[in-house]
DNA sequence: AATCGGTTTCAAACCGCTTTGGATGGCGCA
DNA sequence: TGCGCCATCCAAAGCGGTTTGAAACCGATT
């Protein structure tokens, strides 16, 4: 049942029967009630590739996802973020279209999404430090948002992204308060940007007590369980160990633990461990009482803020980049605890 | 840079042109050249929502992904499955779509996929026992490939499944050579299609040794890491507690090594555990040596076979359902060893 | 009765490609 | 020379909607 065949059975003309059901005003509200209840009856849907052509407009956003060695992005983090997204996309009549390809390509994937028309803008996922998609995306001339912000990027442009630093500079307060002074850093790999935002809270926080940096006591790796435990290992055999462990993920929190109670350390007692809890749905921090002392922040949420910031910049490419900074909350778990006593 | 423009550079038809860049033989292999080159100097990509009108398909494959109370889809398996779909997608120049919506309107999201005819084919995820949705799938009347297998379904249907049943029955009869008698069984949830397979390998195995099923070792929950902690924990505090834990993924398996550690019991000698193990890109089971001993197979390459079946049948929907089955292996990690001594 | 502004409706063009059904021209052959 | 047959190429008709520009209709006003 197309258009033109409801038209026909309505005795209206396609135009007509078009306005009627697309809420344009210069149409007889009885006719359109007409339209509509017949529209329902003979379960009429418009072809959504009609409409596409006709009017120009994808009714689609496209997220590249590559492949090879940035494979850190088909984890946890991003299900969640296309969960959320995905759900504001189906509640706006969008639909989602993820890109699968090879590393090498990627820039290809983005020019080909516009130049072929498949959709009307994009997300930017996992932004790396001088981050050249930014500057590409720009030049590709289709509203984009990016999930996360790129130090060093000279182009204004649109995102969301949680105030990392933040994050991790009050976690590390949090461990100084506690008499912590030795505390090692399980970071992400430091060309993500957010990594690089993550070290510099923590690397303030200490600044701020007076004590240094000591790169023995931070790492940077993928976010998996195994870099976790390796590099919690590293650290705890030490001669001078730490006392307090950031991790960067839930993941790599897994890991870490591993790697303490492998050790027989009791984890809240000789070991105080805090983890950055990005909230996944299947990947929960504990129940009533968080496993993990952490700092949390939903990515299923920042999925469908970053989702509709860009349907809005869509709708209305004129009103320039949008921004929104969500603040991770520092809730208290069971694996911290005062720093022991040195002997 | 339409088809038209660049027809008139080149001083041709677009009807020739459009036969030249397809490929057609009723064109001239000094024009086809001439055509190819113009195309490639003028950057000229065709726009697909044109071809999409034209051709009167999609060149895309929809995946459902029901959000709430069904949530288990949106898990590390889930993810990777997308990946390797994804790539034989992006490969054959397929768009993937995927929609995201309210469980009670997943019926809806089918048919509106066919009826708006936004794409050729649809992946139907993590079914259930008896699930109706192969019958609604039906008919919808687009072709369809079902990741797992529906126990109870009726029609016929193509599927690509990993070996379940042998998973669970080859790692339970591992476990019992080893002298283990008391096996604990952490499951996903029983309505799961994979989940019950899973179980009967388990039992059939056990069955054979004479062993007979104790309810209090049998747990059925999500996959994450606290219901896999809880199951294993319960199981642990029993009077007469199993010296060997089956647990149905590596996230589940991360909360039983939770609750094992926090009795204090050394996994491999007091305890012995085996995982399913999904080979997930960024939750591998250790490096080198496996930290579990597992059953393994590649979701990533469920999905692409997935992908590829779908393709073939989008291709040619006379052939009829094909079926894929999987076997898992069985790896040896550092989880297992011989059932302790009784006293 | 003629005019007019406003409301409804419609015919036709258009979006950018594919595809059908010719046209055209060159060539070999009778 | 004339014919038929290929090999090439093209005009035009879709695909199923949206949108422009104009027509038809209406009651009200002059």
């Amino acid at each position: 049942m197309n258009l033109k065949e409801l038209a026909a059975k309505l005795g209206l003309s396609p135009t007509t029967v078009s306005r009627a059901l697309n809420g344009y005003p210069e149409v007889n509200e009885s006719t359109r009630e007409r339209v509509m209840a017949a529209a329902k009856r003979h379960n009429y849907r418009p072809n959504t590739r009609a409409i596409r052509l006709a009017t120009g407009r994808a009714f689609a956003i496209g997220h590249v996802i590559p492949l090879a060695t940035r494979h850190e992005i088909v984890n946890p983090i991003f299900a969640d973020f296309i969960a959320g997204a995905g759900e504001t996309y189906s509640r706006n009549g969008y639909d989602m279209v993820l890109s699968v390809v090879p590393d090498e390509n990627e820039e290809d994937a983005y020019r080909d999404l516009k130049a072929r028309g498949s959709v009307d803008g994009m997300i930017l996922h996992a932004p790396l430090m001088n981050d050249p998609r930014i500057a590409l995306l720009h030049d590709v001339g289709l509203p984009f948002v990016v999930h996360g912000r790129a130090t060093g990027a000279d182009l204004p442009y649109s995102w969301v992204d949680v105030n990392n630093r933040r994050a991790f500079l009050r976690a590390t307060e949090f461990l100084l308060d506690l008499g912590h002074t030795r505390i090692g850093l399980v970071n992400g790999l430091e060309h993500m940007d957010f990594a690089i935002r993550r070290r510099s809270g923590y690397a303030d926080a200490l600044a701020a007590r007076g004590i240094a940096l000591d790169p023995a006591l931070m790492s940077s790796d993928e976010m998996t369980e195994v870099a976790g435990y390796r590099a919690a290992g590293r650290m705890l055999d030490l001669p001078d160990p730490p006392t307090a462990l950031l991790a960067a993920s839930m993941i790599s929190g897994m890991g870490v633990r591993r790697a303490v109670e492998e050790r027989g350390m009791e984890i809240g007692r000789d070991i105080s461990i805090i983890i950055h809890d990005d909230d996944l749905s299947y990947m929960k921090n504990g129940e009533d009482v968080p496993i993990f002392t952490a700092t949390r922040s939903s990515v299923r949420e920042a999925g469908r803020l970053a989702a509709e910031m860009l349907l809005s910049l869509v709708a209305e490419p004129a009103q320039g980049p949008q921004t929104r900074m969500l603040e991770a909350e520092l809730i208290i778990g069971q694996s911290t605890g005062p720093a022991p006593r040195k002997g």
